[in-house]
DNA sequence: TTGCTCCTCACGTCACGTGAGGTGGC
DNA sequence: TTGCTCCTCACGTCACGTGAGGTGGC
């Protein structure tokens, strides 16, 4: 018989814990003195303790140890835990290999550059969306030229939208391809999302679902969209430093719009797909 | 403006994180209604809340976050806080790959041989411990070659103690080494734990430090000695199933012992090395 | 008498999730 | 009137760690 320290010592673990598996049930001591309530443990129950660490260090809760030791699980269904605590762990590798490369990343922007990043960029999944919209044709994915573009396709947009008596269900989309010729031409899609109603396909509109996008990284840019490189170089930076490869052309999001373009705030979306490793 | 539940959609996360992190002041909305308590936040208090999300995926607490925000933390101290996450990543994903391949080799033991296995192996450390001991030579490393070594062995020892007014402190070990000679003679070491005293020395008795062992796959026997092999063996079959090494020969811990051998409880410790990978 | 071990509450952890119960504008 | 969005508490989570306050035997 041993006292609950000497247990606790010899099967290395804490007083609190084999109080908290008493408590729960997992493992009552073999005997309790009914005066002092002091606990006695057999030294055979070593390798009960055993068994509960050995299942607590595969991640399973408590309550899971309990009815598997309890035998209240089939073999059918331990494999079934044991499968699905796999591809848990599996997950939660990816994750911190992800997230190490994250720090790993802004380490080395410290070091090399000498200054604190401060970015906000963020890897999001972007729903999918019904939209209406209008297309143009831009001869290269400057601002320079795609502004005059789309200007004229949203105050287009804009109008022909009340005048088929819709209302945009969210802020405007812009996204791009490239126009066939393969000259650099960009076919440029001025998109605001809509409720579908049978109306909103009139006016010249084109109505068009937006695929779902599993991962794209995103980044917020103030101002005008005269000076969204910067920003938009920032983000593929930083998609590059963390193992990413961009995948096409970003969505631009307008968030905030004003007469004022140093007032417009605008998320940039861009697709991206992870590099092997 | 953005209502709440806006401004939640548009930087994908809850009303309540949004909530949470108003009542910490982590981010505040940018005004609140005095009459309703209604929250509104601006568009450009979306890149804060990325920055936001972006330091908490790399694994900071929020508080770590704030402070890092409200650039109370230097770009040394910033540097600091990132290696130490770096080593905690690391540190972390090497536990979840060791409790993987736990993970596997319960499926392989379930799939391969369709039992469920039952053991109670758990890896740990083993703290320095001084003991008084003496020391003989079995022909082989059996139970059958060992066993009438021990006995007379400790028979010994514990008169030798009492001679020498020294008590056990802690639980008799028994451990091995190699002779010299390589014909497979083993050294018996007959030891147990004692407070360091200078008379503990007398009698004969050799007094050793035991080096503490930094990992140690541990498994509880019960009853006699003569059947430790396929306890031993178990153990075996496991360290290798993990991915692990032994190193040397097991230690042998008596929890219980009584002049009934089934009732024996013995502690087999063998040291391990992790293999490659 | 001082230390040591044991006991039973009971709060704290961390970042929210999840009701409960109620309000205000379409 | 029904829905929807918003609000403020306040409990629950998970496996213990960590006192607080007290007891019993050397």
């Amino acid at each position: 018989m041993f006292s609950i320290g000497e247990f606790a010592r010899h099967g290395r673990v804490s007083v609190r814990m084999l109080r908290h598996y008493d408590a729960t049930g997992l493992l009552r001591p073999a005997c309790v003195d009914p005066a002092s309530g002091y606990r006695f443990y057999q030294a055979s129950q070593l390798a009960q303790l055993n068994r509960v660490i050995a299942l607590k260090d595969l991640g399973f809760s408590l309550q899971q140890v309990q009815a598997i030791l309890a035998e209240q699980v089939s073999a059918a269904e331990l494999r079934g835990m044991l499968k699905l605590r796999r591809a848990e762990i599996h997950a939660q590798i990816e994750a911190d290999t992800a997230r190490l490369a994250r720090v790993e990343a802004r380490l080395l922007t410290i070091e090399e550059e000498g200054r604190v990043p401060t970015d906000g960029v963020v890897i999001k999944r972007v729903a999918p969306v019904r939209v209406a919209e209008l297309t143009g044709t831009a001869a290269s994915f400057e601002p320079e030229a795609i502004t005059p573009v789309i200007q004229p396709l949203y105050s287009d947009l804009w109008c022909r939208l009340a005048g088929a008596g819709a209302a945009a269900a969210g802020p405007a989309v812009v996204y791009y391809e490239d126009a066939p010729g393969g000259d650099g031409a960009v076919v440029v899609h001025a998109a605001v999302p809509v409720v579908a109603q049978a109306s909103t396909g009139a006016e010249g509109l084109s109505v068009v679902d937006l695929a779902e996008v599993d991962s794209a990284a995103v980044l917020i840019h103030h101002g005008s969209m005269d000076d969204v490189l910067s920003t938009g170089q920032a983000l593929a930076r930083w998609i590059d430093a963390n193992g990413y490869q961009s995948v096409g052309y970003p969505r631009e999001i307008t968030l905030e719009w004003s007469p004022d373009p140093d007032q417009w705030v605008t998320e940039l979306q861009q697709p991206i797909s992870a590099t092997g490793g």
